[in-house]
DNA sequence: CGGTTGACCAAGT
DNA sequence: GACTTGGCCAACC
């Protein structure tokens, strides 16, 4: 263990319902500068359903991409209160998780 | 074990 | 504002 996606998985489990998270942030808050890492980490997602991936987004707001399918992954956001706009999260800065909480 | 790829980002051109 | 380059980490071939 003791790995970045490990690590990653961890802090994707604490990010709070109705809330996203950027790679960026993740990748901050793990202490690295690897925003790839992050992203390949919760990309290949070996730990379906064990880490809600549907809570990450990129910096831009965009939702990048998603193991089951963007349309899924919109579908989820919706269900947690979000709101999508052209494949992109709306006021997702407004929304945006950092961790502020943890460590 | 080395090179490529990937749901990326930031800065430079 | 769009495209290119460099950089980082982990998994796959």
């Amino acid at each position: 263990m003791s790995g970045l996606t490990q690590d990653c998985h961890n802090l994707l489990k604490h990010i709070p319902k109705g809330k996203v998270t950027t790679y960026k942030a993740v990748a901050e808050m793990l202490g690295t500068k690897a925003y790839r890492a992050v992203g390949n980490a919760v990309g290949k997602n070996r730990d379906i359903p064990n880490v809600p991936c549907h809570r990450v987004v990129n910096t831009s707001g965009k939702l990048g991409g998603y193991a089951f399918g963007v349309d899924k992954k919109v579908d989820l956001l919706r269900s947690e209160g979000l709101q999508i706009e052209n494949g992109k999260v709306a006021d997702f800065q407004d929304n945006l998780y950092l961790f502020e909480d943890i460590k």
